[in-house]
DNA sequence: CCAAAATCTCAAATCGCTTTGGGTCTTTTC
DNA sequence: GAAAAGACCCAAAGCGATTTGAGATTTTGG
């Protein structure tokens, strides 16, 4: 069923029946019902694909999906993000389209989808501290929305974010006031623009009490469970091992809570740990009580931030950069408690 | 740039340079030459949009990606599996659109993609033991793929699956091997078919060796750390307690793993597991050794192989339904050894 | 050397919608 | 009561590709 059809159903011409579905105001109440019933009783849909073409507008949105060429790790919070977002887009009647490229290529493939007419819009996910692909949006006039923003020209484009740095300088002067003096980082992998932010703020609140930084305490790699185990592991076997932890995500929390617990210490008593929580459905902090003590910020309302930031975006091309700076909760678990007294 | 252009700037008719970049036989190879040439120098990419409405094709396949209404947990397989579906149509020129869908809301949502011809074909995740959405898909007229497959009508439809049975009947086998008669299932919702055929698996292994089915070890619930955790704890707690596990997932099997250490035993030792290892590229298990005795089956594969049997389906509809049923290895970890010695 | 076949190229139709620029028919307005 | 304004509807021109059918040119065969 396609609109001329239902245009010579209804004896009408294609262009009343076009105008009575989308809400013009040139076509009288009475045909305007009629229409629509019509359309709701043929089961009518326009066709994306005419409307895109007829419009120029290709009513779907970006997301590029990085795969790591070395590493292979696909980050596990994209995919409450991506739910988040698609709700949105399911709102306001856009599609989402997800493409899988390897980080070398997602460039090209912005270049690509935006000569191919494919999207009005992109999300870039995972910024880096330095992050070619902000000047290179830049440059190709693809409106986009960055999860995360790197440290320079933070004004020229549009972005969502947590405020990664106070986050972190939170959890740890939480720690420092539980009167924790060696608290050791286990961070995710520094190129990231969010896990340089979050060094900072551990950094600065340690500095800002005078304690001296250690490097033995600062690990950095993927925030999977086993890489925490291993750092935390590392830091406690050391001759004066830190009595507390800050953890960058669910997965190295629990690799941290593991070395503790292998060590014969008890999580919340011997050893403090504070995590960063994404809120991601399937790695839930506990139900009722949360377990871990945690700088919390849901990533599936980060998602639908930027989606509704970029949906804006294309809808006033012109207007100014958007900024989104969600502050994290500091929500208290159970893996928090004093510092031992220091034998 | 647009064909009209390109062609007026070589001096040919649109006809011409469409046939020369399409290789359709009726060009002349130095034409062919110049033609590309010159749409290679001046980045042309014929618009996705005008393709589509001339050929009829939507050049995409959807996934659906359902958020359950009531627990709202995401399936963090998806993430991977999209990874490796998404490889299969970049490599094809497809795209792949995601549609994020209140579970019951689904159908709709292939009708609606169906009739605005949005996409070629979808992919059917998580699929159910009876599942609606597969009758609807046959009515409705969609090439699809499911990954899974429901207890009923297997030969009527497509799909990719892990032969769940087998993988549980031989984990439990080689439990039983080891000398453990009482094996505690930490299993998934089993309304979800692969946890139905995990369970039969487990039972079928128990049966066969003349043991008791014994409910009080058969757990089923999301595959949560925290959901394992509090299964594998209520059954350890147990007058007769279990000796080994079988966890449905890399999270279950973190959360039972903590709960025997909990209970001041040692995995490996005093309680086997075996998990279930979808090859998650953020849930290792383990680098070189893995930690867990597994059953292993790569989702991503997984995606792999539904996204280019899709694309086989939607190249040839008239073609009988296609089936791949996926054995899992059975690799050994550091959490399975003989059954202790009764008192 | 001419007709037939093969090769190359093009004009125009098509996909299904939106949107422009008029037309007709009523209703106001002075 | 004529002119202006408003309400309603339509034909046709697009969007940017593919594809059909046919013309022009070159090659082949007898």
């Amino acid at each position: 069923m396609n609109l001329k059809e239902l245009s010579q159903k209804l004896g009408l011409s294609p262009t009343t029946v076009s105008r009575a579905l989308n809400g013009y105001p040139e076509v009288n109440d009475v045909t305007r019902d009629r229409v629509v019933a019509a359309a709701k009783r043929h089961n009518y849909r326009p066709n994306t694909r005419a409307i895109r073409l007829a419009t120029g507008r290709a009513m779907a949105v970006g997301h590029i999906f990085p795969v790591a060429t070395k590493n292979e790790i696909m980050n596990p919070i994209f995919a409450d993000f991506i739910a988040g977002a698609g709700e949105i887009y399911a709102q306001n009647g856009y599609d989402m389209l997800l493409s899988v490229v390897a980080d070398d290529a997602e460039e090209t493939t912005y270049r690509d989808l935006k000569s191919r007419g494919a999207v009005d819009g992109v999300i870039v996910h995972a910024v880096r501290s330095v992050d070619a692909r902000i000047p290179a949006l830049m440059g190709i006039g693809l409106p986009f929305v960055t999860h995360g923003r790197a440290t320079e020209m933070e004004d020229s484009y549009s972005w969502v974010d947590v405020n990664n740095r106070r986050a972190f300088l939170r959890a740890a002067n939480f720690l420092l006031d539980l009167g924790h003096l060696r608290i050791g980082l286990v961070n995710g992998v520094e190129n990231m623009a969010f896990a340089t932010r979050r060094r900072i703020g551990y950094t600065d609140a340690l500095a800002a009490r005078g304690i001296q930084i250690d490097p033995r305490l600062m690990a950095s790699g993927q925030m999977t469970e086993q890489a925490g185990y291993l750092a935390a592991l590392g830091m406690l076997d050391q001759p004066d091992p830190p009595t507390a932890f800050l953890a960058a995500s669910m997965l190295s929390g629990m690799g941290v809570r593991r070395a503790i617990e292998g060590r014969g210490l008890r999580m919340g008593r011997d050893v403090s740990v504070i995590i960063f929580d994404d809120e991601l459905s399937y790695l839930r902090n506990g139900d009722d009580v949360p377990i871990f003590t945690a700088t919390r910020s849901s990533v599936r309302d980060a998602g639908r931030i930027a989606a509704q930031m970029l949906l804006d975006l294309i809808a006033d091309p012109g207007s100014a950069p958007h900024h989104r700076l969600l502050e994290a909760d500091l929500i208290l678990g159970q893996s928090t408690g004093p510092a031992p007294k220091r034998l």
